[in-house]
DNA sequence: CAAGGACCCTGTTTGC
DNA sequence: TGCAAACAGGGTCCTT
């Protein structure tokens, strides 16, 4: 599940080997993939244009080819494999393939098919960012005005305005928990409940655990991999994601399993307030 | 109108 | 043991 610190160790990986570049062919397999689009016109508008620019916004990727952006979300099972590197990609659910004018060789994987791309020009994307995410949690405008307001005005729990995007572009389930367990925040907490000081926890624990995910390079529950085809190490530093039965690290209470805004949720029931 | 649920998908896990 | 039902979850759309 390719959260911000998966999508961002994706865009780091793809930079060198993309940019300046030209997309000499493009082969879309799926038609679900560039919906409502076709695949033959998204790959005609592809091919032939150079990468000035490789980006990331929340979860999505962002290949800047000058007058369009091909926009890419992964979704649950997206992934991209460079070739070259040893010819031990998965051959298996291969939706694309992006041939660059280097020989290079772009493999767009997708078990599930809930991946997209779309081509948007430069006012169309700005609106449909700014129509659906909030602020980058690791930039400056994600501040305590800013997510006491939001929380404030709420009346679910934290974790669902967590998981919102317009909340903080580009958290998921994982950084959701390991975020709310760091801050010492139980995650079924109504969200207008948080203290001044609990909102300051949260922001500096949600950066932190999204840098720690951008360091380990991803975690690697299932799918994900990153471009290079090795696997991140996040999963080993969870605290509390998939960790039910086993001690909290803070307190040696077991991490409890439950369900809050209809995903599964680890915490500690000892030391995250209720 | 905010909030919760169904839906899209397919591979894996669970439960009878 | 075998097979069907449940589950996983990001985002969109629909309902309450």
């Amino acid at each position: 599940m390719p959260e911000l610190p998966e999508v961002e160790t994706v865009r780091r990986q793809l930079e060198p080997v993309l940019l300046g570049h030209r997309l000499s062919s493009v082969s879309i397999a799926d038609s679900r993939l560039t919906r409502p689009t076709s695949p033959q016109v998204v790959e005609q508008r592809l091919t032939g244009r150079q990468i000035v620019g490789v980006e990331r916004r929340g979860k999505y990727l962002i290949f800047e080819l000058g007058t369009v952006n091909w926009i890419v979300h992964l979704r649950m099972t997206g992934s991209f494999t460079t070739t070259d590197a040893g010819g031990r990609e998965p051959e298996t659910h291969i939706r694309a393939r992006v041939v660059l004018d280097d020989g290079t060789v772009l493999r767009y994987r997708d078990v599930r098919r809930f991946g997209t791309w779309s081509l948007l020009d430069d006012v169309e994307r700005d609106a449909f960012f700014s129509e659906r995410l909030g602020p980058e949690p690791l930039g400056e405008a994600f501040d305590e005005a800013w997510l006491g307001t939001r929380l404030a005005g709420s009346r679910s729990t934290i974790k669902a305005m967590l998981l919102d995007q317009a909340t903080a572009a580009g958290v998921g389930n994982i950084y959701a928990d390991e975020s709310l367990w760091r801050a010492g925040v139980h995650p079924a907490r109504p969200a207008a409940s948080l203290t001044g000081a609990e909102i300051e926890r949260l922001i500096d624990a949600l950066r932190e655990a999204l840098q720690q995910g951008i360091r380990r390079q991803g975690a690697t529950l299932r799918d994900y991999r990153a471009p290079d085809g090795t696997n991140g190490a996040m999963q080993d530093e969870f605290a509390v994601y998939t960790r039910e039965g086993e001690p909290c690290e803070r307190c040696a209470a077991p991490v409890a399993k439950t369900r809050v805004a209809g995903r599964g949720t680890w915490f500690c029931p000892s030391c995250q307030d209720k």
